[in-house]
DNA sequence: ATAGGTTCCGTACCATAGTACGGAGTCAAG
DNA sequence: CTTGACTCCGTACTATGGTACGGAACCTAT
């Protein structure tokens, strides 16, 4: 059994020991109540919730998301886990097709713009 | 000159009027101080601006970096403005490559996650 | 057994981007 | 000239995701 302290737990997974504390409030992460008294707290099981929590962030759920999902998980509902997923992945589509749109914008934005040049650059017009 | 009311504006860019107010006061647009008895108040320019602000944020620009991008525009300052496109399309190609695999996780999630299977499906493991 | 480092816990505070509210003034129509 | 719609303005409140602080308890080494 691995026991990390919480300050470990944390660096384990890159977040400051005050977010953890704020997952656990948000009940993303489990508080180790019955804390025995030698002093464990954490282990490997509590790193992959962080880093769930984190990877899940990246891919855009909110905290209330994730903690459903969490939920999902534990239950094992596979058919809402999916639904969420394929919601998600749609978005994620999406934003991803307006970012790549905005790049092009920025791109024009930024060849058109030369430096001390006398073209065009009307920055407000970049994403027309 | 057209001459639109705030509530006008503002429908014509998709935002409420407590959007057009909030960015009034964050010198995001101009207000119409001197606004002639007439009841004129906005124009073309200021539907320009308020759309640039919009498609700005949507490339991910803060609302602070756009000031500073309108700032620039004010000023024809090309090399800021070609300095800030150039950066916001490195972040944008990160947080593409980002959403990208987040995406791929979620697709093998979606896919091992069967309804009411014996398979595999462990949600908290989908992004390892 | 005492000092230093941590932890737990609640509360408060922060930035970002709005959204809502209440009052006072103005404008145009009836 | 009053009513209703709209504006201006300040203030306050919201949600999201943290970040910080201060006190009390507890663990560890000297």
């Amino acid at each position: 059994m691995v026991s990390l302290k919480i300050s470990e737990l944390a660096s384990e997974a890159g977040v400051g020991v005050e977010t953890v504390r704020f997952y656990q409030r948000k009940g993303l992460l489990e508080t180790p109540r019955g804390r025995a008294p030698g002093g464990r707290h954490y282990g490997s099981d509590d790193v992959r919730r962080l880093r769930f929590v984190r990877k899940a962030q990246a891919a855009g759920f909110t905290l209330a998301e994730i903690a459903e999902l969490i939920d999902f998980d534990r239950a094992d509902d596979r058919s809402r886990a999916r639904d969420m997923a394929r919601a998600r992945i749609a978005a994620l589509d999406a934003r991803i097709a307006d970012l790549a749109e905005a790049r092009g914008a920025l791109a024009r934005l930024a060849r058109d713009c030369a430096q001390g040049g006398e073209g065009p650059c009307p920055i407000l017009a970049a994403f027309d």
